[in-house]
DNA sequence: AATGAATGAGATTTCATTCAT
DNA sequence: CATGAATGAAATCTCATTCAT
């Protein structure tokens, strides 16, 4: 991650992937054809009515209203209820890919552990500043066990497990890491506490600053460094 | 954890806890007078019930069926929808930390490595073997972001981590563990690896056996013993 | 048919054949148990709503108002809308074959075509004195193509036919019609005839009477057994 | 019926009957200008959507999807939903007059009962060549109890009905039945044979030959005509 | 003239909760 | 105390009709 601060929140609403929610019949081409403000403010509506409440318990009625538009036009543009948690959940991915991309680029100069520091407290301040989509991830991921939240919270653990074996890996070709050492469960270890942190970040009651969760990180990954030795 | 294999699965239905759980409104004094076979009954039913599916969509009536009881009679238990996942996650949770103090009780001889791989390894078995609680757990803990199954999650937190840093700590009085080592941060980083593992115990499809998991903890807990050095 | 007049009209809800609805999911425990003068109340509602328009209009809102019931209850009594069609079929196709055996018991004795004429007519005369139960026979027997109400036409249908034929058949053993003449055919014929004049009875806006039907019948029956000869 | 086979299938759409439907406002004059072939795809869209569902189960969308054109076309030339129906039935009508035209002339040589035969199983003949017409047939005829579906059953009742009549009142001059006959009452019964049999060859699932239908009407008209002697 | 986006009334269905027996 | 009948609020989803472009 670079020093520059996040400028993108909200959904870049990628014309690309909509076009493929199209074809998987996630949304309908009258929604396709909206203006991108429109798309916005029901992406919006939508992440916040799912990020605060549980699936079965979020109307239409509420979302249509926040929106600002019909309930039978949201009907007509994502046919049901379930495609509105696919739909934003997909732009979520998108979004949080597009802000990896540009943040996260390995690169081999500097201290492994900095890096991974920076890399990780970078993912819990894209949560800080993007609380709405923060709550909805935090839904998607849990609530439904094994079914499609399952392949959601894959995609973040995924995501970020390849990231912490790449540095990893380049901290060996530094020389700074054991070729011996066993990145592979550092990886895992180090991903299952970032998804931990990010938990804690979004969920925690007492909102703590970023810094503070920068510091959990930065201590725990101290440990698994000098583990590495 | 000794070699004795787990004794105790199911419903101890502590009487002390329904004592209390009366004070507080969760359930009624007519529940407390049944018996212990129709109690557990109930329980089992609403552990399948809520393991299974998103609060919303269970329904009294299954759940009646399941026990073999007129859903009235669960109205006059509970007198409302949302005591009966607070009542089967306090005895849940009671039952768990019963469980625990027979296994897991601190002792001062061998590696600290190896107390800390049997503690979490204990766990992941003890789920393994309860695994009706177990998708219950995860419900309980993941559904609510921010409400009940905050605290819920949070207990199971402190346990873990009260726990890991006992171990520790007389890691660094058996002279394992030098005394400047950040166990606080250790204890952080191993609690959430725990809580991960154990998330991806019970939900991964393909389900594998816990010797997996027993390994993969392993595979850590030694780059943070090593790192603690 | 006897001199007596039609004495039974209305649903006499056959206790035997609530029961069989109930096994097969078309009504249930709740609906049986209910009292008669209530479930009489229900399946005249539905008769009477059902007989005056097309099955996607009908509501059940109206349906429960005139039965004086809420709508909750009717969907606990019959799960599903569809249903409330089985169930009114199934009586009123019950009480029509009380009707019958009660009236049409063939005898050996007078005239084949006064027979005839006086068992058409005297079907005529049921659904005159049964109108609300008319109207709905005519809807449940045309509205679906080949679907339920085929089965349902089709029952009248073989009733009909099979009695017709045991009026002609008798006739040959008294004589009254020659050994090679085709009754098969006959039957047929008349039964369409039956068919289409109970349909005209019921339909037609000005009202003819009783009297006119039978008048009709008679000219026709007269040409069919003339032609028998 | 002459030997030729049956020429003509589909809407010939009368352009007199269509400038008689703008008056009456069942279509718009925009409808009528449109060109034949897409008059007829509409036609045809009409005849398949309402053939196979009841009224209230067909959208206009589904329509407008198979006659290639936008829902709002469709409004446009019918205003409301109701007109297209009322609009197939009337070109559906004049279709099968216009067969009827060429086909049925009365002629008064040969025997009476030949000329019925081949009358009543020229219908049937018509309708299985016309298959979706005749699906459209009977939802109209049926559907609607008294409203307008009883003028559309009472048109071809009348058809039939006046048809038969000249035929047997033919046989009379040609003295092949008694002058005293009562050939009122025998048109009333073949045209009630007649509306059964086609109902029955459209809707018989199991469907059978036009064959075994002209062998039904044959032996009920040998009947008729004996009995009319 | 043609289109299809927008709307909202109305339908069925689910189900927690109340309450009479 | 146990039961389950009764209720009606609330939800999703359908779709004729209106209307701006």
């Amino acid at each position: 991650m670079t020093n520059k601060s996040l400028l993108i929140y909200g959904a870049s609403m990628n014309e690309n992937l909509i076009v493929n929610l199209e074809s998987r019949k996630v949304v309908t081409s009258t929604f396709r054809k909206l203006s991108k403000a429109k798309k916005d403010k029901i992406y919006n509506a939508i992440i916040g009515a799912f990020g605060s409440d549980a699936f079965a318990r979020v109307s239409l009625d509420s979302i249509a209203d926040t929106a600002g538009i019909a309930k039978g036009s949201l009907v007509q543009y994502f046919t049901e209820k379930e495609n509105l948690t696919v739909f934003a959940s997909e732009i979520l991915f998108d979004d949080f890919q597009a802000f990896w991309e540009r943040h996260f680029a390995v690169d081999y100069s500097g201290r492994v552990g900095d890096k991974i520091i920076k890399f990780m407290s970078g993912e819990v301040r894209y949560w800080f500043e993007n609380k709405a989509e923060a709550l909805f991830y935090i839904k998607m991921t849990y609530e439904h066990g094994a079914g499609f939240g399952k392949s959601f919270r894959d995609g973040f653990h995924e995501l970020r497990l390849d990231h912490l074996h790449d540095i990893l890996h380049s901290g060996i070709e530094t020389r700074q890491i054991s070729p011996n050492a066993d990145i592979d469960a550092a990886a895992e270890l180090l991903a299952s506490l970032q998804g931990d942190v990010v938990y804690r970040a979004i969920t925690e009651e007492k909102k703590k600053s970023v810094d503070f969760y920068a510091m959990t990180i930065k201590r725990s990954v101290e440990i698994v460094i000098a583990g590495l030795g």
